[in-house]
RNA sequence: GCGGGCGUGGCGGAACGGCAGACGCGCUGGACUUAGGAUCCAGUGGGGCACACCCGUGGAGGUUCAAAUCCUCUCGCCCGCACCA
């Protein structure tokens, strides 16, 4: 017995070599076919974990694959450094700062990613807390501030009081802030946003563009996205100049509006009320509606309350008056925030119409049925023909939404509309570790965008941290106090920093030009990459990070900096890493560090494990017997090449001109082993099916190490060595690169071209089909691999077993699928 | 409530509508050993003396010569959204 595998030798051995020689580093233009292949990059929090592991390896089998394909791979990696933990670590630990604590974890997961052996070109790695990146972030914000995209207004905003800052709609899970789980709160603030709701529909569109990416994925965009055609309509409140406008997207059934309801804080509200004898009470309401927290507020089991203002609108249908209430389910944010009540065609209004004894009118009438709004249980809001509604009785009511629609632009009260649920993108946040939102405020002259020379807008290190509640930047004078660009004269500079989604949604692009100081890329080298070929990360991005690459990508776009329209041509998105049929959580305690895995099998293992315990999608259920069988299995790999040394490698191993028997036999899994191995990586991702394969072929390498010498050709088992690393390469990078060389190769295994297959190779003399009686599987025979369906019938039907079985009974149908099987069905 | 996904041995998981359970783990037996938690060989869905045969992919129907796979209904679990007018 020679060398044992010493995966930790040969692991730092490896990985020191590919360093010097600077093996995974890609030129920006080549002959080569381009490929960008991208794993989503990580936040610095400290240490990788399995879904990391799981993410990068995943990436790093297709991208060595690609690139032993013939591409020229871009594969970069780098850190998504911005965010609350950096800074509430320096809350709590005063001393360290964010920018420290932030580059300290950068470093420590930089070397466990160098430990696994990911391919990464290093030389474009990113920070996005970088002053030479957030420069480009700050630039990118004024693009979009110059396109009138970004802009500031007050508005009822989400308000995490643990982070205390606020937060976009999307980073809002069930009323809960998704990174704390507190209950968030709505509050009146001034902010920044980008006006992502001008691109909903081309959001929406291109969705269809996107083959390769889930639908799972694509579905969740298009119902966060949220769009319903509507009309809206105009009521005028009886006896005052005033009118309040509805957003519905059913204007058929506008003559069986009884009430109108208006959102707690829509603007109308206070001038209803003024001077009624309903106004206290109704002021009380609003504030109490204000004060809930939005998971209370927006909770479906919540109690639908309202009242009535005491004032009166009419409808333009039919000139009728009727009531206009305040009530707690109407959403300001949505629509106009404010709604027309027809409770017989819709669910909602129907329980609050019964409840507060609201009139019920039917408007439309289904065939077949008579509604009779005494008697009614929930509301209809099916089809059926107009009835009550004036001119328009006897229309069909899918007819009825236009022709309602239509009638009202004609009077001017109304005009067919589209809504969204998205909303536009909140970016300010009241916190230090972020890109400063490069705008200046003067009293002269107001709003100033930061001259682009200026940037970057430096965040100061020399600030104090305390859990305050207030972005340290709002107390630090000689940030916030400036000139203004525009005049000279005394300014203060805007201390809410950016969304870290900001950051994040562009960094794809800067890894084409990561060190450009003039540019925050290439055009050329944009144009070369773009669009990532693969991009590879967990699902809970698919709405917040990936809808908002996507906006930036189309605002670009339209800005001539890019030539792409969509960032991300395909999508894979992984599943959780799981133990005990749970997320691995320090609460939960059961939770698997890469470090210890890594250190006790190797980062061949490890990588190997989660490739082959789960295809990629699906969650993988961590087992510390699995990894040890893939240990096992490598050691397998090295028992069968390393004691070969480079006896296999001289100029006297000669092709046979024909291969025969055991040989033959021995070629045809090769190949086929190359086939699948290919296929399952290339076309479905399957990579767990790829490394069985890869073990099967293992296994019949042992078999046929067992076969006399003298019937062995050494060719044979060179090209099943050689095959066998190679293919093994991608997913064990540096066993395979040690054992390649150890059988006599020169240069990096990685650098070698993926094996072909040939179809003669695989190609079968004969085959076992299987004798189906009625379906039912009664025996198989040996035929000649092309026989064809009518030969095959003949053979089987003079089977004596075939003959016993069908004695007596009458053949029906003889169904024969050449290659597999022949079915005879009997009486 | 709406939308999406998933249910296959003891476990992770394989199966272009065509042999259910590849591969791995675990388990059982054997070999080699001072030893075995190394390695190698054999077996391993259930029933059954059986290499006959029967049953078997959450459940009930259906389509088909043939269904884990397609269709309908149903149960269970997971994920996303959730008063969106």
């Amino acid at each position: 017995m020679k060398g044992r595998y010493d995966f930790k030798e040969i692991e730092a051995k490896c990985q020191k070599a590919w360093s010097e020689q600077d093996l995974y580093s890609v030129p920006d233009f080549s002959d080569r076919p381009k490929y960008y292949c991208l794993e989503m990059f990580p936040y610095p929090s400290g240490k990788l974990h399995m879904g990391h592991v799981r993410n990068y390896s995943i990436g790093d089998v297709l991208a060595r694959f690609k690139t032993m394909q013939g591409f020229n791979v871009l594969h970069p990696m780098g850190w998504d450094a911005f965010g609350l933990p950096a800074e509430n670590a320096a809350i709590k630990h005063g001393a360290l700062h964010p920018a420290q604590w932030t580059y300290d974890n950068i470093d420590a997961m930089r070397t466990q990613l160098k430990q696994l052996g990911i391919s990464y070109d290093w030389n474009r790695e990113v920070a996005t807390c970088h002053p030479g990146y957030y420069k480009w972030t700050q630039w990118l914000f004024l693009q979009l501030y110059k396109q009138g995209l970004a802009y500031k207004k007050k508005a009822a905003v989400n308000w995490c009081p643990s982070c205390a800052t606020v937060l976009a709609n999307e980073q809002v899970k069930e009323g809960t802030c998704e990174r704390c789980k507190s209950d968030v709160q709505k509050r009146e603030l001034e902010q920044w946003f980008f006006k992502i709701t001008d691109y909903a529909d081309r959001l929406l569109e291109d969705l269809d563009k996107l083959e390769g990416w889930p639908d799972k994925v694509k579905i969740m965009q298009e119902n966060w996205i949220g769009r319903s055609e509507g009309a809206e309509i105009t009521f005028a409140v009886d006896g005052m100049n005033e009118s309040m406008t509805v957003f519905t997207t059913r204007p058929d059934t506008v003559f069986g509006v009884t009430y109108m309801v208006l959102a707690p804080e829509h603007p109308l509200v206070e001038k209803l009320i003024e001077g009624k004898e309903q106004a206290g009470k109704i002021r009380d309401f609003v504030k109490t509606v204000r004060n809930q927290s939005e998971i209370t507020r927006t909770s479906t089991e919540a109690e639908k309350i309202g009242l009535f203002t005491g004032a009166y609108c009419i409808n333009p249908v039919n000139d009728e008056k009727v009531p206009i209430l305040v009530a707690n389910y109407v959403l300001m944010e949505y629509g106009t925030g404010a709604v027309m009540g027809v409770p017989a065609h819709d669910q909602r209004d129907f329980e609050f119409a019964r409840k507060y004894n609201l009139p019920i009118r039917i408007v439309i009438q289904p065939e077949g049925a008579e509604l009779d709004p005494d008697t009614m249980t929930e509301a209809y809001d099916g089809e059926g023909l107009m009835v009550n509604s004036g001119a328009f009785n006897g229309t069909p009511n899918r007819d009825g939404i236009a022709a309602v629609t239509r009638f009202l632009e004609q009077k001017g009260l109304g005009r067919g509309r589209v809504n969204y649920r998205l909303r536009d993108w909140l970016i300010s946040r009241q916190r230090y570790w972020g890109a400063p939102i490069p705008i200046v405020y003067c009293d002269k002259c107001g709003v100033v965008p930061v001259p682009e020379e200026h940037l970057p807008v430096m965040l100061p290190m020399d600030v104090a941290f305390q859990p305050t509640g207030r972005s340290p930047l709002e107390d630090h004078p000689g940030f916030v106090n400036t000139s203004c660009p525009n005049c000279g004269g005394k300014a203060r500079r805007e201390t809410d920093t950016m969304d870290t989604f900001m950051c994040s949604s562009w960094y794809y692009y800067r890894y084409t030009s990561p060190r450009d100081e003039d540019n925050a890329w290439d055009h050329d080298k944009v144009r070369n990459w773009l669009p990532v070929d693969q991009y590879i990360g967990g699902v809970e991005h698919a709405i917040l990070h990936l809808l908002y690459s996507r906006f930036f990508t189309k605002v670009l776009k339209d800005i001539n900096l890019i030539d792409n329209d969509e960032p991300f041509t395909n999508l894979l998105t992984q599943g959780m890493v799981l133990k005990d049929g749970a997320k691995m959580s320090k609460s939960k305690g059961n939770v698997v560090s890469p470090e210890d895995i890594v250190a006790a099998y190797g980062a061949d293992t490890a990588r190997l494990f989660i490739l082959f315990a789960s295809p990629p999608e699906r969650d993988l259920e961590w087992s510390d017997q699995g990894v040890e069988g893939c240990y096992r299995f490598l050691n397998r790999v090295w028992r069968l090449v390393e004691p070969l040394g480079d006896s296999l490698s001289g100029n006297n191993i000669n092709r046979p001109a024909t291969f025969v028997g055991i040989n033959r036999d021995m070629r045809r899994v090769t190949h086929h082993t190359v086939k699948k191995v290919t296929e399952d990586i290339d076309k479905r991702f399957n990579f767990n099916t790829a490394v069985s394969a890869i073990m099967e072929l293992v296994n019949a390498m042992y078999q046929f190490r067992e076969v006399p010498e003298t019937d062995r050709e050494p060719w044979v088992m060179k090209e099943a060595v050689d095959s066998l690393l190679l293919l093994l390469a991608p997913f064990a990078p540096h066993i395979t690169e040690e054992l390649w060389a150890k059988t006599g190769h020169q240069g990096s295994i990685h650098a070698q071209p993926w094996p072909a297959f040939d179809p003669e190779a695989i190609v079968e003399d004969e085959i076992t089909i299987v004798i189906q009686i009625n379906g039912k599987v009664r025996d198989r025979m040996l035929v000649p691999a092309e026989i064809e369906a009518e030969a095959m019938k003949e053979l089987v039907m003079g089977q004596n077993r075939v003959k016993e079985l069908t004695e007596g009974k009458k053949v029906v149908k003889v169904i024969a699928v050449p290659g597999k099987l022949v079915n005879i069905v009997v009486k």
